[in-house]
DNA sequence: CTCATGACTAGCT
DNA sequence: TAGCTAGCCATGA
């Protein structure tokens, strides 16, 4: 195994989130062994080639979708979601089945 | 080396 | 609760 970047490490923590869940930027840097990256995981995410990356499954820290509500990205997305079970509002706010007030409790608490 | 940009976050008003 | 500002990190020109 080759020594892994922080890049692979940033998206193997993404890949480890379980369907129908989501996790904010700064948890996956974290996770990832990458405190204080959540613009990294960004823009890994923005330059990602990898259609198995669950990167709908990443949102901010607030809980909601990183893109403009009614842009392209945040339909997709958006949609992405739906079909895990996940309830997402026209606000592109997320809602999970624990209802936490923070995601901290919500996916990884 | 310096400036500008970005799928960010936390703090303050 | 909502909006704004400053801070932080990596990359590209």
């Amino acid at each position: 195994m080759a020594a892994r970047t922080p890049a692979e490490r940033i998206v193997a923590a993404i890949r480890a989130i379980p369907r129908g869940e989501v996790a904010g930027y700064g948890h996956v840097a974290q996770r990832a062994g990458l405190p204080g990256r959540a613009r990294m995981v960004a823009r890994l995410l923005s330059r990602n080639d990898d259609p198995t990356l669950p990167w709908h499954r990443v949102l901010r820290s607030d809980g909601r979708i990183a893109f403009p509500v009614g842009s392209e990205g945040f339909v997709e997305q958006c949609d992405r979601l739906r079909r895990e079970g996940v309830d997402v509002t026209d606000e592109g706010r997320v809602r999970t089945a624990k209802r936490a007030r923070t995601l901290d409790e919500a996916v990884w608490g």
